[in-house]
DNA sequence: GAGTTTGAAACT
DNA sequence: CAGTTTCAAACTC
């Protein structure tokens, strides 16, 4: 509805999504032909500057402003590619306010082979209020500035303005038409009211560019690339960072590439001038940044303007991609290779039926070409990420205020066309996420409420998935609300990529074992279901831009494919993300996973409203094509308090029992019972009901139906047909308070429960505990860390130097010899002093017994008293002495404590595991659930065992007969 | 928070 | 492989 959400939102889409993006023509661009490349003149255009008519090019006095907004940028010479794909004929998708910029003059510009180059999003982003466009040295005073009008010229019934580069080019600034918007904040001063976009279209020597800056756009930065204001403004900077290392970053604010067809005039018309695509820019330094376009668009952040409720669909639609990152600035930041954006197909978009509505518009205009080769940029507040379409990126949006989902819809809705999908979380940042998926066409939509979308799927390849809030959107608008709660869930059909906000932890998994390896009965959670982990994760050091980008350079053409680094090295990504604040915890998210990529999500139900914490847990376990495996997951989890994990623990985590360490207990406690009731309720539940028709349908979820009672939610037989698959999966998400805990648990595996202190290991030895579970250092308190992404060739050197001297470095020192065995420490402890009653003690602080692997003196660490906290612990070490087979004492009262809620959990975990692993292995659904249930009945045997031996079956009988 | 203890990791 | 050193967490005060 509001046009004003348009404005807002800044996205540079290629319009033509399927269109496989003509590599990036940027040839003639900016090519330094050394003109250029030598100018740190700016060039200032105003109308009044400009005195001739561009339209043959005319060159016009330049006025050098390097002060301009970016002195820092003074060199970098914004230089925008051509875009071969102009020609598309696709319906010109911005709605937005569009700004073209049509270089003339020397057209014929060699044309320079581009280097490809990453793309780095900054993080800060400011809108620019200025109207002014800055191309590298140039500043561009829009003609329609008033008092300056003069040099405006038409084209094509366009309203140009031209733009004389010191070396005589000269450029047109064409404002486009555009219906709807008069953006709150009219880009560069539009002349014309009427067009609500600015467009700005630069052609040079014939090719023109059409880039599209909405008012009020923030800025985009690509690092050597170009900058442009979002005022209007394109700038090329250069980042302060690396001086001269060439990352100068050139940034774009608030322009959106429109597909144009080739001709600028196109601009004029909306429908007409086909979205430009962004394809190339080029640094100052000579570098070209590619952005591939074909069916994907980039998004430069647009400011989250998210005021638009869901409803007002058209309005969405008019500004074609909305990202609304209320502060942040999308920095690409390049680092090695290009980034490619695509566009996959669009399933999902249903968020906002009103947006899908546009998005269909958009799409249609898109779409055309299925983007083969997917890679995808994902921008969460500020953050952007490009994923190569074999990845998989999961943005779990942090819970963020109900309202901000809404608008996330919306401005999906209005993006769509691009492939891209914003999601803006009200949250505290606003955090406002992209996501794009690339057409998966094995998946259809599995959405099937996501109906909405399906228009625009067809098209549009982007999908976005939402994580967790559904229920919140619906509290934005009641419609939408309905919509959203089916698409929310339905996002995930096929996407390949799932993004998370901003905060997730970055965790290679070493090995698919650390997830199913670790079964830790013991997991514990550790976090209250009232309490949940918050947000806090943001800190962290890493942010998944970063990540991004690494993988944008070491994969994006063919893979992600780091280097060679071992399998750690690729690893990357596990990607937490923190809870978003407002998200229901109902809901829980599944999206489609890719083959390759397997992810459980688990909501914390319990508090059904808005928690603002409640945290959604979702997993994602993707391999990469090397075959390296992640895991991905959103922490909600407080990670600070938990337990330690110590090293060699990957993943595995069995805090509590033990100790109920820095979460507060008696929260926990309390907590733990109900979850404990629950997750039986559970279990009975589920094997009450028929397996298939007993599970709660993801889809159901996905459907964005918000399962009725949170916290009861335990059998939605609603749709009794869900796969069978899914139903597992959801059983073991979805229990709202149940699978809280479970997904403490999986928190507690996937995320680290602690932050290192290292100090003189540099966080690359076995030391760390986070370089040990295969985690970068985030929000620890190491000195002089280097096991973050900033020196990952230092990291993978030492992961090699590990894995040389010991090929299981990494991979858990908990396992359970087999399915039903107790799990048991692989190498065994060799403790001297402390009895094994200690945390010192890797196996005590795994919660279990020595074993005779152990050559520990003296121990008492039995393993009669697995469940032993350690104050009784260590009053038996005081008194006692005991030996390894001690035996036992229980009571009846005891009786539950073997069926606590963490061992629920963790058996809940286990199951989860099975799932993903043959999800990643594609294995049938039948056979999935199978092994699921499989995984169930040894866990129970386990446990029933152990209560036997205690002497306490009782409860543990029932529980088996349960799960019978 | 500083200092001590502990045992795994790293080194010889 | 054994012994020693280094290291960071666990623990104590």
């Amino acid at each position: 509805m509001d046009p004003t959400m348009d404005t807002s939102c800044i996205t540079i889409e290629s319009l033509d999504d399927n269109t496989p993006l003509p590599e990036l023509s940027f040839e003639d661009f900016l090519e330094p032909t050394q003109d250029e490349t030598a100018t740190q003149h700016h060039m200032e255009i105003d109308a009044l500057d400009s005195d001739e008519d561009g339209a043959s090019g005319e060159e016009h006095s330049i006025s050098i402003n390097e002060s301009l907004n970016t002195p820092q940028f003074k060199r970098s010479v914004v230089t925008i590619l051509e875009d071969k794909r102009l020609r598309t004929p696709g319906p010109a998708v911005l709605k937005s306010h569009a700004i073209k910029v049509v270089t003339e003059g020397a057209g014929a510009v060699a044309p320079v082979k581009p280097q490809i180059t990453d793309i780095k999003i900054l993080k800060n982003f400011k809108p620019v209020s200025s109207n002014t466009i800055k191309i590298g040295n140039t500043t561009v005073a829009p003609t329609s500035s008033p008092g300056e009008t003069a040099k405006g010229m038409p084209l094509n019934s366009l309203t140009m303005t031209q733009i004389k580069t010191p070396d005589g080019k000269v450029l047109y600034l064409q404002r486009s038409l555009s219906a709807g918007a008069a953006a709150k904040q009219p880009v560069v001063t539009a002349s014309t009211p009427t067009t609500s976009k600015a467009a700005v279209t630069v052609s040079s020597g014939g090719a023109v560019h059409h880039l599209v800056a909405p008012a009020g756009l923030q800025k985009a930065i690509l690092s050597k690339a170009v900058n442009v204001g979002s005022t209007g403004l394109v700038k090329a900077a250069v980042p302060g960072k690396g001086g001269t290392s060439g990352t100068t970053p050139v940034t774009i604010k608030g322009i959106t590439p429109l597909a144009a067809k080739g001709v600028p005039s196109s601009a004029s018309s909306p429908t007409s001038t086909p979205s430009a695509k962004f394809q190339v820019v080029r640094s100052s330094d000579g570098k070209i940044i590619k952005i591939k376009q074909a069916s994907s668009s980039m998004i430069i952040n647009s400011k989250a303007t998210t005021t638009t409720t869901p409803g007002a669909g058209n309005n969405a639609a008019a500004s074609a991609l909305k990202m609304s990152l209320t502060a942040g600035n999308m920095g690409l930041r390049k680092s090695i290779g290009q980034v490619v954006i695509k566009a996959a197909p669009p399933k999902q978009a249903q968020r906002d039926v009103s947006n899908t509505s546009t998005l269909n518009t958009t799409t249609t205009g898109t779409s055309g070409s299925s983007a083969p080769s997917g890679k995808m940029l994902v921008q969460s507040t500020g953050k952007q990420i490009v994923v190569s379409s074999k990845n998989i990126i999961k943005l779990s949006p942090k819970a963020g205020a109900t309202s901000s989902i809404t608008n996330t819809s919306v401005s999906q809705g209005s993006s769509p066309t691009k492939g891209i999908h914003a999601v803006q979380i009200p949250g505290k940042g606003g955090v406002v996420q992209y996501v794009r998926v690339l057409p998966n066409t094995k998946e259809a939509a599995n959405s099937s409420s996501t109906s909405t979308s399906a228009k625009t799927s067809s098209t549009s390849k982007v999908t976005f998935v939402r994580s967790i809030m559904p229920a919140n959107a619906s509290t934005s608008s009641p419609t939408n609300a309905s919509s959203a709660a089916t698409k929310s869930q339905s996002v995930g059909n096929t996407n390949k990529i799932i993004m998370k906000t901003t905060g997730g932890s970055i965790v290679p998994l070493p090995s698919m074992q650390t997830l199913v390896s670790k079964r830790a009965l013991g997991a514990t959670n550790t976090r209250s279901p009232g309490s949940n982990s918050g947000n806090q994760e943001s800190p962290r050091k890493h942010r998944l831009t970063d990540l991004n980008i690494q993988h944008l350079s070491a994969g994006d053409e063919a893979s992600d494919s780091s280097e060679a680094g071992p399998e750690t090295k690729k690893p990357r990504f596990v990607i937490s993300v923190a809870q978003s604040s407002q998200q229901q915890p109902q809901h829980k998210q599944i999206v489609t996973r890719p083959s390759s990529i397997q992810r459980v999500t688990v909501q914390g139900a319990n508090s059904n409203k808005i928690a603002p914490n409640s945290a959604k847990k979702v997993y994602n376990l993707v391999q990469s094509a090397n075959g390296v495996k992640y895991m991905i997951c959103n922490s909600g989890v407080p990670q600070s308090s938990t337990s330690a994990m110590r090293r060699g623990y990957t993943g595995y985590v069995d805090s509590k029992t033990r100790r109920p360490l820095s979460i507060a207990p008696m929260q926990h406690a309390t907590n733990l019972q109900a979850l404990q009731a629950q997750a039986k309720q559970r279990i009975r539940q589920q094997q009450l009901q028929n397996q298939p028709s007993a599970v709660q349908p993801k889809a159901a979820q996905a459907t964005g139906q918000p399962t009725p009672g949170n916290a009861s939610d335990n059998a939605n037989p609603q749709s009794a047909k869900i796969l069978p698959g899914k139903q597992l999966f959801e059983i073991l998400k979805s229990p709202p308070s149940d699978t809280q805990p479970a997904a403490d648990a999986l928190a507690g595996m996937a995320s680290r429960r602690k932050h290192c202190n290292c100090s003189k290991s540099q966080c690359l030895k076995l030391y760390c505990d986070c370089f040990a579970n295969g985690e970068f250092c985030q929000d620890c308190t190491c000195k002089d860390c280097f096991n973050n992404l900033d020196y990952e060739v230092e990291r993978e050197r030492a992961i090699r130097s590990c894995l040389e001297r010991n090929p299981s470095a990494f991979k858990p020192k908990i396992t359970a010899p087999n399915s039903g065995d107790m799990r048991l420490h692989n190498k065994g402890c060799n403790c001297k002093r402390s009895g094994c009653l200690k945390n010192y003690c890797e196996c005590y602080e795994a919660k279990i017994p020595c074993s005779n692997m152990c050559k520990c003196v003296g121990c008492r660490n039995m393993e009669d008293r697995p469940d032993m906290d350690m104050d009784s612990i260590d009053s038996l070490a005081d008194g006692e002495e005991t030996n390894k087979a001690r035996d036992d004492k229980q009571s009846q009262d005891d009786s539950d404590r073997y069926l606590t809620d963490d061992v629920v959990e963790a058996t809940i975990m286990c199951m989860i595991s099975r799932i993903v692993m043959h999800e990643k292995q594609n294995t049938s659904i039948e056979n999935t659930e199978r092994e699921v249930m499989e995984e169930l009945g040894e866990s129970l045997n386990q446990i029933i065992t152990f209560g036997k031996e205690k002497g306490d079956s009782n409860e543990l009988v029932d529980s088996m007969d349960l799960v019978s």
